[in-house]
DNA sequence: AGGCGATTTTGACTTTTGTCAAAATTCGAT
DNA sequence: ATCGAATTTTGACAAAAGTCAAAATCGCCT
């Protein structure tokens, strides 16, 4: 999906706005295991994912390397907590494929807030959206087995499925990647 | 905590915005296993506890009865989805002790928005902290046991340990009450 | 105080999931 | 095409968690 119908189709910029919008907002590319925001560091960007892919991660205690969530084409990146309250963000966001962006600064995104009324509302919309997908993602390892949780993630993610490696998705979903494996073997 | 407390230390209001507030605001009793909301409702009220408690609950497939929340004094209840898009609720909220609430209507907390501007921040600073905490919870999953969730529970609220019934703390952090009562037992 | 229902614990057992290591396979770079 | 590294699968076993039922305990009500 292009940039601009993702936001026009919903919002209903004025082509002045939408203009302005899309003024704001540069190309930036990654190459597959470059860093779009490091844990520790204040997230002072957001980007909309043009091409590619990437996930976001952090460490759990023991070091395991642990992801929380994937960015394909199509998808506003953001680490929100940090973003808004200028904090060090707890997660690193690292390209896993080739990636070609379009990103908007913070003071830059802060303008558009003053200039383009419906940026408040893309951004409360995306905040809810997020907000309800943990809320979901929270009841599934509350009630689903292991299995469960591997079938869920096929039928809602059925594109990923071929383009990320297991581990991520075993993490992903809180399993073992030895035990993933064999969730798989069985039909 | 009182509920003009817990909003002027935060939001300074002037004494005008919190006197219009608290006017807003009306006096609720529930008796234990009233519900404040029943699942398919449309949430069209928030509350403030001032005491007693609440929990948030649905039913999974297997019609297993499963904790998402508590409410304990001092708590903002609302379902937000169902408050601000008028869906029906997903789950339902019910009173596990004897409640005294604070209540207001979907319509006068409306005005509110208009009248001071002040409560757009504090829903808004709302819906982070519960979006923080549900992102907490799903990492929680994510990589703890079943000992190490009973044990954050135990730290997170020490408060809640002594008043409410093991089973709910069970399906809360997503355990089955006999291995939670085993969990309990060493140590 | 006694009794009853609800809650919690415990026992015996099963199933699920994790661990560690090795084998198989896939994939990219040359 | 081929080598080597990364990924995925598999095996053998261990640990964690669930199931079902019975026993113990707790809390209230009269």
């Amino acid at each position: 999906m292009k940039f601009d119908q993702h936001i026009i189709d919903k919002y209903h910029l004025t082509p002045k706005e939408l203009n302005l919008t899309m003024q704001s907002y540069v190309p930036l590319q990654l190459k597959s295991n470059d860093y779009f925001l490091q844990e520790g560091q204040i997230c002072d960007r957001i980007g909309f994912v043009k091409k590619g892919m990437l996930r976001s991660f952090f460490y759990d205690e023991q070091g395991n390397d642990i992801t929380t969530a994937f960015y394909p084409e199509g998808s506003l990146i953001i680490a929100f907590e940090s973003f808004n309250n200028r904090l060090p963000a707890k997660e690193s966001i690292k390209a896993i494929e080739n990636i070609e962006l379009m990103i908007i600064r913070y003071e830059r995104q802060k303008e558009l807030y003053q200039l383009i009324p419906a940026w408040n509302h893309i951004c409360k919309d995306l905040a809810d959206v997020m907000s309800r997908e943990m809320i979901e993602r929270a009841k599934s390892f509350q009630v689903l087995s292991a299995a469960e949780r591997y079938k869920k993630f096929c039928k809602d993610h059925p594109d990923l499925l071929q383009r990320v490696n297991l581990g991520y998705i075993a993490s992903y979903i809180g399993v073992d990647i030895a035990t993933l494996s064999r969730i798989r073997a069985k039909r």
